[in-house]
DNA sequence: TTCCAATTGAGAACAGAAGTCAAATCAACC
DNA sequence: GGTTGATTTGACTTCTGTTCTCAATTGGAA
């Protein structure tokens, strides 16, 4: 999928969201998502604002915080709580599958890995214990290759 | 391992701790360690200050955070953050291995379960990405037996 | 017992996130 | 195109979990 078709199909999705819940269109949020779709990192509210802020100064941290609330329930954003206090959004693609998280101490870079064998055995383990799974999170913290070359070891 | 034992050896470590950094034994911090190891579950610093609050009424809030940074300092408490938004803790015996968690997402009851071959594919992902792993967090989310039965979906 | 650093409880301070509200904006209708 | 009314905006305030501050108290080595 080339990125401007990414970009189209989340204007879809986003499009219907709004329709389905009487929303409406503003070009605030037509930014910010162009920028967070754009950037398919992991952005805290704080990031994308301060990412904005230098072309559109006018709009405020709230219309971030309203506008990431829209694309998570949307389908089109997923919140992610990291272990550094604050929620990052990650851009969830229309052709994303699920995937876990590699994230440096350091450096705080963080890595998308997926592996079903993994998946298959938490399948595994939520039968033996009867629980009836609808999400999960696999979170692995340590050292990237280049922080742990350098030997840095903090943020 | 008696609870009399596990009591026994929690003191041990907590003392040499103090001892290591300087620090004094307190009653308040001898009544919060011997609440926290009693209720082993995941408690939140609220939920140790409410169950405190009857008997030791004087005890401030401010004091149970101070102590339960000291025992996770002390290897003795671990911290854990689900999706409810506030720190739990939980406690890390002395023969304790590492663990993960199943989390009902209606009721909120944390289970505990371990699995050496996904730890084990961990590392390999690790590995093949570059990463030096130090610490992994695993939680699967969805609806215990009892609230899957009843079919309830919500706290 | 004396003494001083560590600790306490209460309340203030903090930060990320969400709520409030008057002014501005969107879009359906004429 | 203009009118209209609900939605949205930005600035600000509020909320909540957690940490800090500080004067008063306590622990424990000498």
């Amino acid at each position: 999928m080339s990125p401007h078709d990414v970009q189209e199909a989340v204007r879809q999705t986003y499009q219907a969201y709004l329709t389905r819940h009487g929303l409406k269109s503003t070009v605030q949020r037509e930014i910010i998502i162009k920028r967070f779709v754009k950037s398919r990192g992991h952005l805290s509210a704080d990031e994308l604002y301060a990412a904005l802020r230098e072309e559109h100064p006018s709009i405020g941290l709230a219309t971030i915080y309203r506008t990431l609330k829209i694309l998570t329930e949307a389908g089109i954003a997923r919140e992610q709580r990291f272990n550094d206090g604050f929620t990052r959004y990650e851009f969830n693609g229309p052709d994303d599958r699920h995937h876990d998280h590699l994230v440096c101490t350091a450096c705080g870079r963080v890595e998308e890995f997926e592996n079903r064998e993994i998946e298959r055995l938490q399948e595994e383990v939520a039968n033996i214990h009867g629980f009836a799974i609808n999400d999960h999170k696999l979170e692995l913290y340590g050292l990237c290759p280049d922080c742990a070359r350098s030997g840095r070891n903090v943020g």
